[in-house]
Parts: structure tokens; sequence; C-alpha cells
DNA sequence: CCAAAAGTGTTCATCGTACACCCATGT
DNA sequence: ACATGGGTGTACGATGAACACTTTTGG
């Protein structure tokens, strides 16, 4: 089982582009953190770490956003491995990015603190360490890539939620405006909502409907090759 | 420079899932080799190799395609970081695939030869060691999604080329015909294609003409966002 | 003269987009 | 009563899909 001991090993880390979105807001954000430790300590940084030679790639990405946020089974995918000889000024390290989604309301707040973590809304980025703002870049287009095809807009949002939230969701991720009327009828067209008979009331007199994501409805349409495209 | 010390190093790797075509077949090729060493020797297998602690990830990957088919500067990029645990029976490996499309008569055939790797067409795929045939699937998606947003099709082709070449290339590639009366009318609205005055004989009595690709035009084209949906 | 591949136009259905007014209700 | 955000329908242009015959020429 040791048949490759004389070739070199290196460094390995995951790091983490958080995505969290905050239904009465009009803004997606990033859970960003100042460093703790050197170099760069004290400057914005993404959360990461080293992968454990135990453990997957998948499962250290796991790993890292529960330290941070305390959400298990988030929505997670792999971004992009990250080469370069020097992106890391504290040595050579291999960073394999991955991204999450996860409702902002959720998350453990207690922890965000502790590690010195804010959300920062993208409009605003400060200036980031080493390649992280390349990794934010290629994650915030991967996001709007997946948003077209997978209905990962509900990742952001609680189980209820009504249909102009969603909106503003997807005005966050595209920043562009829909047409209200045109963004609804689509939706509603691909049969994945379901209307409750319950209001939400906080943001309008008049209230608007919750729906609710149908899963199996979902199920069914990925097999016939579903296009989500708004 | 040396701040991370006491983390654990971790073999890092590169495997190369390469993609050919002939203009004057109908299938696309994938260049595969019988494994010279332990585990897994004797089968199939992609082309891999480690990575140095010196070289960044994108040009250990050059570096391997280049060891079994002699060309720079062909199209690549990378696919996915593959870091199951056990994922390789020789030991702890994390592997990141990338993708390369070459033009299948312009590589080194002796080198090919050295390495006891052969052409084989995608619908012919025989069994590959460990994760390899998931990163071949993965490949493959991929493929199709690029060859959907940009012109890759012409990376896999001569210079030269006939329409009819184009359209068995993107069969080949999404395994399903095309109307070439449609192929041919979306292809030249995008005005990339230049008619030249010579032609090919070799495969019919009449003859079609070449083209060849202007890659000013896409340049162009690219910055108002182009969309090459076929 | 015939086989084999190249080349060419039109019609129809579908989908995306633009656009303006009424509704419900808390204050 | 009024301000605020929620909710609704239609018309037009663009785009994708289906479809059959003529052209060229080597053998």
């Amino acid at each position: 089982m040791n048949f490759y001991s004389d070739f070199p090993k290196i460094l390995v880390a995951v790091d983490a582009i958080i995505f969290g979105f905050n239904e009465n807001e009009h803004e997606l954000k990033l859970l960003l953190l100042k460093r703790q430790f050197a170099p760069e300590k004290g400057n914005w940084s993404l959360m990461g770490g080293f992968i454990d030679p135990e453990e997957s790639l998948d499962n250290a990405a796991q790993r890292i956003v529960k330290k941070l946020t305390g959400l298990d089974q988030v929505y997670m995918e792999q971004l992009y491995a990250f080469g370069d000889v020097n992106r890391d000024a504290g040595g050579r390290i291999i960073s394999v990015a991955y991204f999450s989604l996860i409702k902002i309301n959720e998350h453990d707040s207690e922890l965000v603190k502790k590690y010195g973590a804010s959300w920062i809304t993208i409009s605003e980025l400060p200036k980031l360490i080493f390649d992280h703002e390349e990794m934010v870049k290629r994650a915030m287009r991967k996001l709007r890539i997946r948003a077209r095809t997978q209905p990962i807009g509900f990742e952001l949002l609680p189980n209820k939620f009504t249909i102009p939230q969603l909106q503003r969701l997807y005005e966050a991720i595209y920043q562009v405006p829909f047409d209200k009327r045109n963004f609804r009828r689509k939706l509603l067209a691909m049969g994945l909502l379901e209307k409750l008979d319950e209001k939400e009331k906080e943001t309008s007199k008049k209230g608007a409907f919750y729906y609710q994501f149908n899963k199996t409805k979902y199920g069914e349409l990925l097999e016939k090759g579903l296009n989500f495209d708004l």
C-alpha cells in the first residue's frame, strides 16, 4: 500500500466561499474573516484549512464550513483547484476551493463571532489575501451558471418564501432587475412551487403568499432534463 | 517562508483526459494507455503524473500532455479535483484532472507508441483503473457544455476544415445527428468562419469548401457575450 | 448515367420580452 | 385617503425545428 514513496508531497488546503442571503434584504453576502495567524494576519480572507490525510476533499470542505457556521448538510460544490507555486506567501500550498450556499438566518452567529468573521455584501468586498479574490470571482461566475440550470436559489432561502423574495435573490445573484410578471409566470410554469395558504406580512400591507419548493416534482423534471432559465 | 510546517503533506497528481478527433472519421477518441507500473500494472488508465513542488498545477498538466503527445500549447482546462481517501489503491493521492483537446493528426505517434498508448473511440472505452472512468464521464459532460458556449470544436480540427467535417465533430460530441441545413445556417450566421477558395475532395466527388476560423471576430464577439448554441 | 455527398429556403410553433394597471391593507 | 408592495394579461418579434430537392463530379 505504499507504492509511491519516492515522490514529493505537498500541502493541500481547502478554502470555502460561503454565500448567504437574507430574505428581507436585497444583497447577496459572503462570509469572510480576518485571518488570525501569519502570514497576512489581520487581513480579510476566506475560511480555510488543511486537508488531513485521512479525510476526503469533500469532507474537509464540509468540516471547514461547519466549523465556521455550525451547519451540516449545506449545498456545497467544488469550485476549482488553485495551484500556482507562489499563490500563498507562507509556502507552497495547493488549495481546492469549494463554494456553499446557506440560509443566512440559520447559521450559528456565536461561531462566526468567535472566528472574527462577518457577512459582507458582495458589492462591498474588501481586499482579500493571496488569490482569494480570484476564487470569489470564479465562484460568482459559477453561481450564476448554476442558478440557471439548477434551482439552487432555494438553498439560500428558508423553506417558506414568497415570490418577491425569490426574485430579489435572483436579482442579487445576477445584479440585474427582472420583470416581475415574466419572472412569476416562468417560475410557476415550471411547476416546482407549491402555494401555501399563509401570507408573509412583514414587507407589505397586502402581504405575499408563501410558496414552498416541491422536491418530488424537481426529481421528476431532472430525469427529463430540466432547464431553469430565467 | 515556512509558516505551515506542522501540517501533513499529501501526494498530488495530475491526470489528463486527452480528446482527439480525426476529421475523416465520425467518432471522438480518447488517448489511453496501459499502465506500466504497480498497482494495476497493465490495465487501461489515463496519462498522469505527480506534481513537483516547484511547478504549478497547470504546468504539470501541460507537461504530462506534452510527454505523451509531443504537443505544446494545446487547449487545456482543469476539470475537477478528485480527493477520496481510497481512490488510488497505491496510497492516498489527490488527483487534479485536466482535459485537453488536440488535433489527432498532429500528435507524435512515436511517443504514443513508446508509452503503450492508443486512441480509443469513446463509445468503446475499456474498463479503467481507479476513478478514471468517473473522470472521463465528467470530462464528457464538461466538453458538451463547453462546446455550446465556446467554439472549442476548432481545437479538434485542422486549421482548414469543411462544414460537414465540423458537423461530424459536433455529432460525435453530442452523439446526436444535426440537420445539416440548420447547422450550416446557424454556424455561418455567427460570422466566425471564412470561406476559402479551396475544396476538400477526399470524401466526395463534388468536394466541400474549406473554411477557417476567424479569431479576430471571435475576440470581438466574446466582449459582447457570445452564445455558440447549436 | 449513376451514386454519393454538398449545398440551399421556407414554414410554423415556441419562447422571451416589453409593457401598465388594479388590488389589498395598515396607518 | 393614501402610500406601499403584491398581483395579473397581451401583443410582437426572434429563434429553433422540421422538412425535400438540386448540384457536382468521379467512376
